[in-house]
DNA sequence: TGCTACTATGGAACTAGTTCCACAACTACG
DNA sequence: CGTAGTTGTGGAACTAGTTCCATAGTAGCA
């Protein structure tokens, strides 16, 4: 019974059989055991080297019952700060041998079936879920299917997690133009009840900084100044346009996100209102672009908040490490050229 | 010999003895085999229900010996165009219920080991390889392995792959420039050699085209002109501060890519010189941004080409249908507000 | 010289599905 | 009423690894 080379992959046992030796042994050298002589080791890999053998991974996976790949979730991937967060997630696992399964949501409906799914395929050793909050029922899901989860920008039950201090970021962003001079300062959001995300974005928390830090300086709260609409430029121009025009219009505007600020930028642009000279933007990330564009912005590690829920995922995944918990990286300023005093 | 429910999972042979039916059948009852009268199939379903039976979706990749996930392969994931590539990509297989395992590539090192392991795997059913030319040492090792391959953004031996043609855009673009009436062009682009991407980079294409239509117009073709360096906006800026600073600087510039034209745009900021009265400007791929910076560029079809590749693969996938050839989309010409006639 | 301990090895059992063959029961039809 | 065909069912064999137990051989040591 020879093993047909020209149809089909040579499988463990033929390396057995050709080398004289054992199933175990073979299996023995392929995962660098120590049990065996340096003799047969070398017979072993010469025969490996003819059959052309390479092993199945999706064989050892199965006995295995690992397989070293983790999937994650995540809102409209082709935002320039969700990529940037996988790549620090695709980086760390590479890093460590491990695979990514990446899982695009861009609607309610998918969002659900992702959330659902995944955690019960036994497909991922563990699960990454970027910028959405699961419910409480699907957090029960994933420890009954004893999946292990590590949160990116979203905090939710007692889930380890990265995320920053956005109610500090908003603090930050508003106190800065309060400091310049800025007396009438608007806001450029998400939803404040968004379906995709449920509970509290961080958009909502960077509104909470920005309203406090307002009470904090005696400014008044003008609801006007407050504008809620879906995270993308195009929503966020539409809304500036409502904002300028308002009989006593902002000379500030916080932008929740740097997309949003973009759209706030050209909103500016559309009404010939030069910026900064009339009007102050400042936003939220510091994607990429940002520098190109000179946004002034809040900055967040992004990179660093994929790599570091991959090494929590990492300390869930290792038996004998309880559960790592919530993790704040640290926010920082970055002054451009989109702000700037108040006009006197 | 009860099933523990409280730390192993239920399997296929607990559902059959539970429901007193062979394996046989809560396999079929699994996968909606006709085979099966409607009283068992209702008995198998409720003691799936009862135990909360989930099949192993391990198991059953390693018995059909097929993944439902597809790999892709891409260099810097991080860029814009890339990933609206993998929107695509990602939209597509998951409305297949296929899986998406991204492999990242940022160095030669990292692209040389992907290009060997991935295929060699059999954890993926297919392979999609974006904008790198594979070796014909390495186009020989996938069909040894028989792992299916499809390209986007590049062409290699007869592999199957979805692109568009460079040369045409790079014509598309310069007749442009020429039509407005300049007669001194530059080309920003990639190093003519790149070690990541081997043999033709569609920026050398594009170079193609550039150098092809100066010379259908007669006009001279100036090397001084011709400036290659690492894809990214800070080397593309340095660049162009060269071609600026050049006695007799151009009037206008081609980048090989958005990306590259940002970066021709920042240093013409630089240098105090007005876009587009003093230097048109003129990019490649329409990405997301190039909207918001009034980016005059020649518009190809990223996602739908991610799109379109998986179909591809999709075909190869079905035994019996012969590998698709290579296939062209079409590009156009979008004109917005970086290009004007040269000041007279 | 016998006992212990350790190294090296072989191979059955296991992982959880699918597939396919055998077979029973029932229907259709001459 | 026999026979051919169809439907429904059970379960062994199979996928290709890992793990662990049994065992042979050998070295160390009193």
């Amino acid at each position: 019974m020879e093993v047909d080379q020209r149809t089909m992959a040579a499988t463990i046992r033929d390396v057995a059989r050709v080398a004289g030796v054992g199933l175990g042994t073979v299996s023995r050298v392929l995962n660098n055991s120590p049990l065996v002589s340096a003799a047969t080791r070398q017979r072993v890999l010469s025969v490996i080297e003819e059959l052309r053998y390479s092993p199945s991974q999706i064989a050892r996976n199965f006995s295995l019952g690992r397989t070293r790949t983790i999937a994650a979730i995540a809102p409209f991937f082709t935002r320039p700060s969700v990529v940037e967060r996988l790549r620090g997630i695709e980086a760390t696992l590479a890093s460590e041998g491990y695979h990514l399964v990446v899982f695009n949501v861009e609607t309610v409906a998918r969002r659900d079936e992702c959330l659902r799914e995944v955690p019960r395929n036994d497909r991922a050793d563990g699960l990454l879920i970027i910028s959405l909050v699961p419910r409480p029922e699907e957090i029960r899901a994933f420890s009954e299917a004893s999946m292990p989860v590590v949160l990116i920008d979203a905090c939710a039950g007692n889930l380890s997690g990265v995320s920053i201090d956005d109610v500090a970021g908003g603090e930050l962003a508003t106190n800065y133009l309060i400091e310049l001079g800025h007396r009438r300062i608007a806001f450029v959001g998400d939803p404040l009840e968004d379906p995709l995300t449920f509970n509290f974005t961080s958009s909502y928390d960077r509104f909470t900084g920005y309203q406090r830090t307002l009470a904090a300086a005696s400014l008044p709260i003008r609801p006007e100044y407050h504008r809620h609409g879906l995270h993308g430029r195009y929503e966020a121009r539409v809304l500036t346009h409502e904002l300028l025009k308002l009989p006593d219009p902002p000379t500030a505007i916080f932008a929740a996100s740097d997309t949003q600020a973009m759209g706030v930028l050209e909103a500016a642009r559309d009404l010939e209102i030069p910026v900064p000279a009339a009007l102050s933007v400042i936003g939220f990330d510091d994607i990429d672009i940002a520098e190109h564009l000179g946004l002034t912005t809040v900055r967040q590690p992004l990179f660093e908040s994929g790599a570091r829920a991959v090494e929590l995922l990492f300390m869930l995944l290792s038996e004998g490490v309880s559960a790592p918990p919530a993790e704040r990286l640290a926010i920082d300023l970055v002054i451009r050229t989109t702000t700037a005093p108040p006009a006197a």
